[in-house]
DNA sequence: GGGCGATATTTCGATATCGAAACATTCGAC
DNA sequence: GTCGAATGTTTCGATATCGAAATATCGCCC
């Protein structure tokens, strides 16, 4: 394909690429958190926190805000649900006590460690579609949009 | 870059490529909804739905469904919500009377009618990040993620 | 050292979203 | 014709998600 096109055809090629980009990416989440939902009983965000606090270490609500890109209220939601099943625990920061810091309870880092494997194999299944040539491909071209997008 | 590699560099390549497009789906996202809702007063999913019945007439809820890849329980919440602003009407198939016909009102159309190239317009602009030998790339690459995953 | 702006979190009121169960209607088998 | 399975929608009870406003605390300036 030829690299310009006038007016209106460029508009159409970016809409393309960003319909197709949308639905294979909704299409992967539907393969992969409705059996995350079901084994482990954990919605995608509270594995965010709770994979962002096995591999980090105690994390304080803003800090989760920053890995998991939500909004402060959410993970304030979040972090409520996965105290009540003991998951998580939280525990004001003694230095600043505006701050809430949050842990794995045992329980949690138990959950972590058996599903993140789980988890992990099932996206790894989803993107293994494409051959390596093409999940690199697709790598830097995410990258180069998402960093583009940063403003 | 070889193509292959032993045992877990694969899944890790696999992961990463999902990391990259995860996130960067986010980001276009971030950078095209809000405006959405602040200038039209409109949620992705109800813009999707307008959109829907302004390009292909009106529908059932069923077929809105499948439109726009969400559960049915939600579809009746989302156009209870553009009924009671008056942007749709429901009204029963008279040959089969289970079935809500949706449509657009007056006010509706017109509201589509406005928004549409204006977010289709950021969505590109967004997506113009990439040259367009990418946004091929990416679109092929995604239609056959997309493909590769409809079981 | 008292007050004020900045920062961290929570609360509040929407909407979205799902799955399961309930409900309504159709349609086929008998 | 009637009954039961299938189909389309709604209801219900969770969780997620946001932005704005409220709250709590910190830090600094004078």
């Amino acid at each position: 394909m030829p690299t310009h096109y006038p007016g209106k055809t460029e508009e159409v090629l970016a809409l393309n690429a960003f319909i197709k980009f949308a639905r294979s990416f909704t299409a992967v989440q539907a393969r992969v958190l409705p059996p995350l939902q079901k084994e482990f009983g954990l919605t995608e965000s509270q594995f965010a926190v709770l994979e962002a606090l096995h591999h980090l270490g105690p994390l304080s609500q803003g800090q989760l805000c920053q890995k998991i890109l939500r909004s402060g209220s959410n993970v304030t939601t979040v972090v409520d649900n996965l105290e009540r099943d003991q998951l998580v625990t939280r525990e004001r920061d003694q230095e600043d006590r505006r701050v809430q810091m949050v842990q794995l309870t045992d329980t949690g880092r138990a959950l972590v460690v058996e599903a993140l494997p789980v988890h992990v194999g099932r996206i790894t299944d989803a993107m293994n579609v494409l051959s390596v040539d093409e999940q690199l491909e697709l790598g830097r071209i995410c990258r180069k949009l998402g960093t583009g997008l940063e403003r």
